[in-house]
DNA sequence: GCCCGCGTACTCGGATATTTTGTGTCCGAGTAAGAGGGG
DNA sequence: CCCCTCTTACTCGGACACAAAATATCCGAGTACGCGGGC
């Protein structure tokens, strides 16, 4: 079960726009430089986040990507799930039903002990990143770095 | 973030096993049975158990897997890491130090605020299965269906 | 009738192909800014 | 001095290779049972 890298893009470049005046534009390029990813392929992931809501592409000069809502508004799983996907990531097969020893139909009403128990966790694990929003992973930047990342994105809001 | 097919038969195995007389050893071809998986894929599983001090192996006839520990001391989260490995899902990669914004190592004493988060979510999945054994997966088996495994694989006790 | 030895069938374990997913890259279409010329 | 037009450079978006991991399978090594023969 290991994480796409990109998760770990998305989130820094949602909480580096969140950082910046409200409706700023940051190109994907400019993305990219700052933090010495490859362009293209972060690409991928700011197009997922464009699909799912979470941001909006400009084109033409001064355009790129800003935040489609407050940064208030967008939680750590709404990034994760615009990159990663929202497929649960325990699909029972009902293996129960199947070979030698299949459960009759009868004893199958309710979902198998195994799949609950693997979907209350996905439930705890979406909980804890539901509880963030990308104003608090804001607030955990060193207040220096958020001043030279304001100064370094100034621009005309568009 | 998909979780291994293997998961869920690995969880169904011991589930099973567990339901029996402490000590019943069951093989891997009556396991495949059972179910209705690949013998030979199911196997892989099984061995990622034993290695992970879960299951033990025995050969020859009337050899099998049984469970290593009381099934009260056998957790889902025991389980899930042994077939899963147990490296966690995020991996930081830092790159709030990489590129032209990269932040100064005074600014990075503390892990980043995104890698925290993520630690945190993760911890909440692990906890959720931490506290689930093999007993409660047992218990979630409808009577009817435990009494019936149990005549299936009455065997002596080896 | 009891004990010993041997063959046999059953078990697990590691090494080997195939398919799917994530990673990485390239090139083309569209758009708005900004310079330049005309009124 | 103001307005319109055109060029240009910048933007995003989708289509195309590459690598790693999960999936699926085969064959070989080892072991305990149980039968057969001998005592």
């Amino acid at each position: 079960m290991r994480l796409s890298q990109g998760v770990e893009w998305g989130l820094h470049c949602a909480a580096l726009i969140g950082q910046l005046p409200p409706g700023t534009a940051v190109s994907r390029r400019a993305l990219a430089r700052h933090f010495g990813l490859p362009e293209s392929y972060l690409a991928k992931q700011l197009q997922a986040m464009v699909r799912a809501g979470i941001l909006l592409a400009s084109s033409g000069p001064h355009g790129g990507f800003r935040l489609a809502r407050a940064s208030s508004e967008i939680t750590a799983l709404d990034i994760l799930e615009a990159i990663d996907g929202t497929a649960p990531p325990f699909v029972c097969q009902e293996i129960r039903q199947q070979g030698s020893g299949a459960a009759p139909a009868r004893d199958c009403k309710a979902a198998c002990g195994i799949s609950a128990i693997m979907a209350s966790a996905h439930r705890a694990w979406q909980n804890s990143l539901r509880a963030i929003d990308v104003d608090q992973l804001v607030a955990a930047v060193p207040p220096t770095l958020r001043a030279r990342n304001r100064r370094q994105f100034a621009k005309a809001t568009r």
